[in-house]
DNA sequence: GAGTATTGGTGATCAAGATCACATTCCGAG
DNA sequence: CTCGGAATGTGATCTTGATCACCAATACTC
């Protein structure tokens, strides 16, 4: 499928972009569709390439020594991801598959690496989304110190639940809410922890009023206080 | 202490850095001398510095909800840390300790970054230690998923010999050697298992000949190949 | 050189959570 | 509507590693 430089400029990351510049980006890029659990990144792939998401819904997957999938970061429209190889030649540790059926413009890190040297705004940014993941992966790998699963999972929770809406904080203890949760199974893997546990956990949560499904792709916080109690250790 | 604008051009990071500008950081650094435990780099505190360290070892520690230190990643000399301020103006999560009696030069955030926004070595060189910390930051996650504590910790030994010494891989089965080994309670604390667990995995693999204390600082990897099988399930 | 803190070593007990083996509910596809 | 697969729910065991309570060996300090 073609990609025309104005699709390309329609990104915040190529927003200070020249005309030019997003020509040439866009003869060597190309747009692709992929459905539920598609590989659209693959680190052993040699070509690496910049993915920028047009519509779906990605994530970022990393796969245990023994093989169980884990969930790391998702990737919403508007954004991008593949990021690392710019700025580190060694194989990226990561894979992107989609969520949903996603259409994604892929555009050769190469490209792009030239161009981000001589264009301040998009270091800026890139380096911004690089920190942004060590941040993230710092507190991962926190959750998973914790030894008590209860407040695992709730941590986890807790991060979800802050990620998708910050109002949160303002306005007190009002609810909150998690749109798409992940599936027990999924939260278990992140958190590496048995399916069944996390069945658990989330029974004595909805118990005890703190949160409970609403339909099957929202689940509503009660109470993010008692949930925070919870995560850290009351 | 004065700091003079030879030192601070000494660091492989601001090698390419004009001597005009050398010499506008040199005035507003400063030199500060940290004995074992000093707290280096502290995230609550307000105005951000990089460190480069001229002498001694640093650690970058985080701690745990419930308290605990965790062992993040090392900082040998001519290297530098708490870059993260430079990309991301949210507190960065991460504390630096010295581990031995360390010298530092101090350098305000503020200075470097308007320098780096002109340097694209500086800035490909920034670039590239992030993408190292999230490569690191992966992999810890990835140990911590581990649910088998054997294999955790042979996991761990076996990254440690890797960033020790890469000719393991090329020389084939040959010895290996951890120089500084962490004590068993700083690798129990890495891996959020206990102290005795850690004990008693290095019991298992001395009695197997495959590790070998060598004198308080050194310990020797006998049988890199036994070791790496360890870490993965056999 | 004595005394104290740090590190390493070991058994006994115990609890948390994995595992197994199901039942049930939900949901999309045909 | 029905079928099949995914997601969830729940009890009964069983294992692993945490915890506790020590001791021994070092090494750091005064």
């Amino acid at each position: 499928m073609d990609v025309t430089p104005q699709l390309l400029g329609t990104f915040p990351l190529l927003r200070t972009v020249s005309q030019a510049e997003l020509e040439a980006l866009a003869s060597s890029s190309r747009a692709e569709k992929f459905s539920r659990r598609g590989v659209v990144l693959d680190p052993t792939h040699k070509d690496p390439s910049i993915c920028f998401l047009f519509e779906g819904r990605l994530q970022g997957v990393d796969f245990t020594i023994d093989g169980r999938e884990v969930g790391l970061f998702f990737v919403e429209r508007g954004d991008f991801c593949g990021e690392m190889p710019l700025f580190d030649e060694l194989a990226r540790p990561e894979y992107v598959i989609a969520l949903s059926s996603s259409l994604v413009v892929k555009v050769p890190a190469s490209g792009i690496k030239s161009i981000m040297l001589e264009n301040s705004n998009m270091m800026n940014l890139l380096g911004n989304k690089l920190a942004v993941r060590v941040r993230q992966l710092t507190y991962q790998r926190s959750l998973l110190a914790i030894s008590n699963i209860q407040q695992r999972v709730c941590s986890q929770l807790w991060m979800l639940c802050a990620d998708a809406s910050r109002e949160i904080e303002d306005r007190g203890a009002l609810e909150a809410e998690i749109v798409n949760p992940p599936t027990h199974l999924e939260i278990a893997n992140m958190l590496s922890v048995s399916r069944e546990s996390v069945t658990r956990v989330f029974q004595t949560l909805q118990n005890r009023q703190i949160v409970r499904r609403n339909g099957q792709n929202s689940l509503v916080i009660i109470s993010p206080e008692a949930l925070r109690n919870l995560a850290n250790g009351k």
